[in-house]
DNA sequence: TGTCCACTGGAACGTACGGCTT
DNA sequence: AAGCCGTACGTTCCAGTGGACA
C-alpha cells in the first residue's frame, strides 16, 4: 500500500507540475546542433581543406588537437556532413567514415569499420591484419571515390599500439589507381607527436588545427543556444546557466561538461518537482554526475581489481592512509584465500593499481624509501561508506567487507 | 661514499577463446 | 577438419633506481 502511495506522488508530480525539458536530446553530447559557436574559424580552415576532394583531388592530411570537450569531434562531423551534402548535389564520388579509435581500440578493428564503410564486408574476427587491409584496398579501388578517413582519438590507439595503423593509412595512396584517401587525425593529447614517427606525423600533418579551450563566456553563450530548444521557457534560471559554464571552465573549459551539467540538473530539478532550474540543482547534478561515474566504474571491475580495491579499503580502515604495494599484496592474498580464489602475482597486481590509478579510484605515486626500498604509495580515492556500499552488495564480496584481514591485526589500535 | 632495499615497469611468452580460411 | 588469427588476461624474468643509512 505505501509504495502505492509513493509512486502515485512519483506520477502526480510529474504530470502535474510544469515540465523542464521541452527536448533533453539537444543537451546530449553527441547532438550535432545547426551553429557551432565560437569555432568558426576552425570551421572555415577545415572546409579549406577538404573541399579539394568536390573536384576529385586529395584533400591534404590533417592533424586536429585540443582537450576534451572543444569541439572538436562535432566540428569535424559538422564540416563532413555538409561536404558530403555538397558532394551528393555535385555528383562528386566523395565519401567519409568516421572511427573512434576508442571503440574502435586495435588496428584490426579500425580497418574492419574502414572496410565496412567501402561496402566490403568484413567478419568480427578471424582474419590477419593483413588481410583485412588488402580487402580495404581492393575495396577502395572498386569503389574509385575521395575517401576521407577520421580517426577520432588517435591517441589512445597509438599509445597503446604504436604507429603501425598511421603508417600504412599514410602510405595507402601509394597503391591505390582508381580511389584516394585523404585522413583526418583528431587527438586529445597535444603531446602526440612525442610518440609518432617523425615520417608518419609529418605526412600526416599537413594542416594542423587547434581547438583551445572555451572560456566560461564563451560556454555561456553555448549553453544558452543548446538551452533554448531544450527547456522550456522560463524553466531555466540564468545563475544555473552561469554556474555550469563557470564550472566547465574551471575544468579545461570542456563543453561536453557543462551539457552534462545542465542536462542533469534539469533531470534534479524535474524529479524534485521544480518548474524552474536553479543553482542548487546544478550542485546536485555536480555532485549526482561524480558519484554515479564511481560507482559505475566499480561496479564494472573484475573480480581481482575489486579485490585490490577492498584491500586498499581495508588498510585505509586500519589507519594505514597510505599503503605501500607490499602491504596491499599481502592483504589482497588474504582476502583470495578466504574467497578460496588463486591470486595473482605482485607484478600483476601492480598493474591493476596502474589501472585504477588512471580511473581515479586509487591515487598511486612511486616514492622512494631510501634504505628501505623503492615502491609505491597508494591511497583510496573514495570514501570508505561508498565501498561499503557497493561492495556491501555483492554476493562473493559482502562478506569481505567487514572481514578482519589477520595481517592488520597489529596496526589496530 | 657506497650499499642495498623493495620495489617499478619493460619485454617476451603462455593460455584460452571465438572465429575466420581453405 | 586443421591451421591460423587477434584479443584479453596472466606469468616469468630481470635490469634499473632514489635515497636513507652505515
Amino acid at each position: 500500500m505505501g509504495g502505492h502511495n509513493i509512486l502515485d506522488d512519483v506520477f502526480d508530480r510529474f504530470v502535474s507540475n510544469a515540465r523542464v525539458f521541452k527536448d533533453r536530446e539537444v543537451l546530449r553530447h553527441d547532438y550535432l546542433p545547426d551553429r557551432l559557436p565560437h569555432r568558426e574559424e576552425q570551421i572555415r580552415l577545415l572546409g579549406e581543406t577538404v573541399t579539394p576532394a568536390l573536384k576529385g583531388a586529395r584533400s591534404s592530411n590533417i592533424f586536429i588537437y585540443g582537450k576534451t570537450g572543444t569541439g572538436k569531434t562535432a566540428v569535424t562531423k559538422y564540416v563532413l556532413s555538409h561536404l558530403e551534402v555538397k558532394a551528393k548535389q555535385l555528383n562528386a564520388p566523395v565519401r567519409f567514415c568516421y572511427v573512434n579509435c576508442q571503440m574502435a581500440a586495435s588496428e584490426y578493428r579500425v580497418f574492419a569499420s574502414l572496410c565496412q564503410s567501402v561496402g566490403m564486408a568484413v567478419p568480427f574476427t578471424g582474419l590477419s591484419v593483413g588481410e583485412v587491409f588488402d580487402r580495404l584496398r581492393t575495396g577502395l579501388d572498386a569503389a574509385q571515390i575521395i575517401f576521407i578517413v577520421v580517426l577520432d582519438e588517435v591517441d589512445s590507439l597509438i599509445k597503446t599500439r604504436g604507429d603501425g595503423l598511421l603508417y600504412e593509412l599514410t602510405r595507402i595512396n601509394e597503391t591505390l589507381s582508381k580511389s584516394k584517401v585523404a585522413l583526418i587525425g583528431i587527438s586529445n593529447d597535444l603531446r602526440l607527436k612525442e610518440f609518432l614517427d617523425p615520417r608518419v606525423f609529418s605526412s600526416l600533418s599537413e594542416e594542423e588545427i587547434v581547438f583551445r579551450p572555451y572560456d566560461a563566456s564563451e560556454l555561456k553563450s553555448i549553453l544558452l543556444e543548446r538551452a533554448k530548444s531544450a527547456f522550456c521557457d522560463n524553466a531555466l534560471s540564468d545563475c544555473a546557466l552561469s554556474l555550469c559554464a563557470a564550472l566547465a571552465a574551471a575544468e579545461h573549459g570542456d563543453a561536453r561538461r557543462a551539457l552534462d551539467l545542465l542536462r542533469v540538473a534539469g533531470e534534479v530539478a524535474e524529479r524534485k518537482g521544480a518548474a524552474i532550474v536553479v543553482e542548487e540543482h546544478v550542485r546536485d547534478a555536480e555532485k549526482n554526475i561524480e558519484h554515479n561515474r564511481v560507482i559505475e566504474a566499480l561496479q564494472n571491475l573484475t573480480l581481482h581489481s575489486k579485490l585490490v580495491v577492498l584491500s586498499v579499503y581495508h588498510l585505509n580502515r586500519t589507519n594505514v592512509y597510505s599503503a605501500i604495494t607490499g602491504e596491499i599484496f599481502d592483504v589482497y592474498n588474504e582476502l583470495c584465500s578466504e574467497l578460496g580464489v588463486t591470486p595473482l602475482t605482485q607484478r600483476r597486481l601492480s598493474t591493476l593499481v596502474n589501472e585504477l590509478d588512471s580511473m581515479g579510484l586509487l591515487n598511486a605515486k612511486v616514492v622512494s624509501m631510501g634504505r628501505y626500498g623503492r615502491t609505491k604509495k597508494i591511497m583510496l580515492e573514495l570514501s570508505r561508506t561508498l565501498v561499503r556500499d557497493v561492495f556491501g552488495g555483492d554476493a562473493r564480496l559482502g562478506r569481505l567487507v567487514d572481514y578482519e584481514p589477520k595481517c592488520l591485526r597489529k596496526h589496530a589500535s
